[in-house]
DNA sequence: TCTCAGATGAAATCGAGTTGCAATGATGGG
DNA sequence: CCCATCATTGCAACTCGATTTCATCTGAGA
């Protein structure tokens, strides 16, 4: 799912009853092409060249994420990321995330990649899977 | 440990290398005497009374992050929150930590209740373990 | 006691996040 | 196909926690 036509992502906003602008088109296509979580500052960089304000692509993220289509999650750095909710990890609605602490990029990590085990004491919401898993280390590219 | 003396919290501070000034014990005797995580204006409330500065408290907290007293985490609501580490959690280094997000309070979990499987595609540093996992969710108290 | 690197206080700055408002444009109805 | 309407846009301003600047002050070793 690594890029959508134009026509996938226009009826993919207006099944949510969202309209179908250049903006919104464009922020959805960046999340669809993005291999994790996207700050709004990284989809700013990408898309003020092509004209687009900055309170418009938050905005269309905030619509997004009201419409079910994204998710916004902090992973700690105080920074909201934004996601394409997709339809190949519905299975594993929280799969983990590396976060790379020298250049802050941040990938999905296979759900296979971290087993929980809820181990006598564990919180119960370890058992339950319902938990957010982060890996912090350095990435190939920083090690 | 709820409240140390004015001579403990000094040679504590020493022992790291700082001047123990009037600021920054009172600083570390808040996050001393408190429960769990306190988040910057927490302090700021409770100390710019006794005529301390804003900035102030914000340095010496930044100052005891830096040496190693006090841990700095998010819990996701985008403040600041910072937590006396206490000695339960000195020994052994990289075992995952259990982060609620309703209270904000900080466990260990046993290393074996996180199992990391150095799948294809996951970067290098997962399978040297030279990561620190964290797991986000709710703690039993708050669920 | 003297000295000065480290620390403080006051104010300014930074930056992500958010909002107000007039102009624009996507959509549904005619 | 055109028009009216209302969601959306672009711009600028604003909020507020986080962070820095700089002149002044002070804890701690000599």
């Amino acid at each position: 799912m690594s890029a959508l036509s134009v026509q996938q992502l226009r009826a993919r906003l207006r099944a949510c009853g969202l309209r179908a602008t250049l903006p919104r088109i464009a922020v959805l296509g960046q999340l669809t092409a993005a291999e994790g979580p996207r700050s709004h500052a990284e989809l700013t960089d990408a898309l003020t060249a092509r004209g687009f304000d900055r309170a418009t692509i938050y905005r269309n993220l905030m619509d997004l994420t009201d419409a079910g289509l994204v998710s916004r999650t902090d992973l700690g750095d105080h920074r909201w990321r934004f996601e394409l909710k997709r339809a190949s990890h519905a299975q594993d609605p929280c799969h983990p995330h590396f976060i790379c602490e020298g250049c802050g990029s941040i990938a999905c990590l296979p759900e296979a990649s971290v087993e929980l085990h809820a181990v006598r004491g564990a919180p119960r919401a370890l058992r339950h899977k319902s938990v957010q898993v982060q890996v912090r280390g350095l990435c190939n590219g920083c090690a």
